[in-house]
RNA sequence: GGAGCAUUCGUCUAGUGGUUAGGACACCGGCCUCUCACGCCGGCAGCAGGGGUUCGACUCCCCUAUGCUCUACCA
């Protein structure tokens, strides 16, 4: 059975990298009819967010990936949060100190810091100087019993290679000699990540380990305590990272990195996920755009890249325009009503229209204000093409015409708009694009937008007029 | 400082000894067209450097360079 987990620490918001993470666990679980395991690691109770569990449980499922087990819908194996797990880590922390592979460390923080400050000053390698290694069980108890304060360290032994067999990087070898003795529990009572990630993922059975690059250089301890523990390590497989433009590390720093930034700006899940899928995994032939099914049947992890992966904007904004233009009228409203801003009163059926009309114009959800703007807008600021426009004569001769002849009719719609303009035409001989661009710079005030019959005969007659007549008023 | 990982167009990538090094985004040009957008067609652009191995290296090996990650009582 595959179980694969995404292990967040709530500090906050979900990442787009967490989320690629989170997609590809998620993808690897459903193709093998697994389970993806939501488990938060808070064993750091200094940063601790409040709130930033529901915010990544929220960004999750936004994102469509629901965990089959997690904090907020259990399972067989919770609690899924580790600051709910204490006594389950102190058991087996206690189990390795049994086993000598672990052992009591009275070392003070200056002590460290101090320790740390002259390895740098004198150019070696910063570590524990396993000052306490040495220590016998009964001073060990005995100061223990005096109350001291103290951490566990894991005993990481000498002289040995472990290799870890990764699936994406292959065999990668470690000399322990170069490992620290890293801490297993805090003097607060909490586990290290080291202790209880090791615990939680054979405890809950997860068969794949799917993280970060940045663990690849702790995996080697992971491995070791799993051993220390008789127990049967996981299948590791780690991903590489996502970079800002300059390369370095994806941060906060050089834009947008929280998934609800994202969905906020108008970017749809779908093409979100589609982008980070694709972002350091290919299947190896052109597709470019993936359902969520295809997703999950042709996702490997064999075919994950090694090296980081610039997130490139550009190339999500084409994405997510494709999404956008691929989806139905109705859909595309429901994602856009709560977005648009307008001044203007249009009933829904209007409305739809117009984002109809806007539809293959959009990139981004949040653009149908600024692409619809002459629906929006009371007053339309005329642009500068425009004005001048509306210097010239033929301009001001076809509108004179245009609104002549559109004032003595009812209603307005697209053909009726085509054949006004048609005999406007005849009767000044203006035609082509001084006659189309005129009657649409005194309508929308703008060079540019969607194509003006259609535009026409959603604005209406009246509108239509007013701006015109108003149009000729600025001429 | 050390260890590990990485390195194909600006960006995302295909490529596993013999290819005109393929695709996508962006960019440029053309078509469509009243304009913009969409769409379609075309173009520009890349194997980090140096040694080997080999009849032949983007592909295998070594070195160098560069970048990144880790090196916490953070995950």
């Amino acid at each position: 059975m595959v179980r694969t987990r995404f292990a967040p620490s709530p500090t906050g918001y979900l990442h787009v990298g967490g989320l690629r993470t989170a997609l590809y666990a998620y993808l690897f679980a459903k193709q093998n009819q697994g389970q993806l395991i939501l488990r938060i690691e808070d064993t750091d109770q200094e940063r601790r967010v409040e709130g930033a569990i529901e915010k990544i449980i929220e960004a999750l499922k936004w994102a469509g990936l629901e965990p089959d087990e997690g904090p907020h819908k259990g399972g067989d194996y919770g609690p899924y949060i580790q600051s709910e797990r204490i006594e389950l880590y102190k058991k087996y922390a206690d189990e390795l100190l049994e086993r000598d592979h672990a052992y009591p460390c009275f070392c003070t923080k200056e002590r460290l810091d101090e320790l740390n400050r002259i390895q740098k000053m004198q150019n070696k390698p910063p570590g524990y100087d396993g000052k306490c290694r040495s220590l016998s069980r009964e001073e060990a108890e005995q100061r223990i019993a005096a109350g001291e304060s103290y951490v566990i360290r894991q005993k990481i032994p000498e002289n040995r290679e472990i290799i870890v067999n990764d699936i994406i990087r292959g065999q990668v070898s470690f000399e322990t000699d170069l490992l620290d003795d890293q801490i297993l529990m805090k003097s607060d009572g909490f586990p290290t990540y080291h202790l209880a990630n090791i615990v939680d993922d054979h405890l809950m059975e997860i068969s794949h380990v799917i993280r970060g690059e940045e663990w690849l250089p702790s995996t080697p301890k992971n491995i070791l305590l799993y051993e220390f523990l008789g127990w049967e390590a996981p299948k590791f497989a780690h991903l590489p990272l996502l970079l800002n433009r300059d390369r370095s590390k994806l941060s906060k720093r050089q834009g947008d990195v929280a998934v609800s930034d994202y969905r906020d700006k108008g970017y749809l899940k779908d093409a979100l996920i589609n982008f980070l899928a694709l972002l350091g995994w290919n299947p190896g032939t052109n597709q470019e755009i993936f359902s969520r099914k295809e997703l999950i049947r042709e996702f490997s992890l064999e075919k994950v890249g090694k090296s980081g992966s610039v997130f490139d904007l550009e190339k999500l904004d084409w994405m997510n325009g494709i999404y956008i233009r691929e989806m139905d009228l109705d859909e595309l409203y429901q994602h856009v009503e709560d977005r648009i801003a307008s001044e203007i009163d249009w009933s829904e059926e209007e409305l739809k229209q117009i984002v109809g009309l806007l539809q293959e114009s959009l990139t981004k959800l949040n653009d149908i204000n600024s692409k619809g703007i002459i629906f929006f807008k009371e007053n339309l600021q005329l642009e500068k093409d425009a004005e001048k426009m509306l210097q010239s004569k033929e301009t001001v001769k076809v509108l004179k015409g245009f609104i002549d002849k559109l004032s003595e009719l009812d209603a307005l719609d697209r053909n009726i708009f085509v054949n006004i303009a048609r005999q406007v035409q005849k009767e000044t001989g203006i035609k082509g694009k001084q006659l189309w661009m005129s009657i649409r710079v005194g309508i929308t005030g703008q060079t540019h937008g969607p194509e003006i019959h259609k535009t026409a005969e959603i604005l209406g007659k009246e509108k239509c007029l007013e701006r015109m007549q108003e149009a000729l008023a600025n001429a």
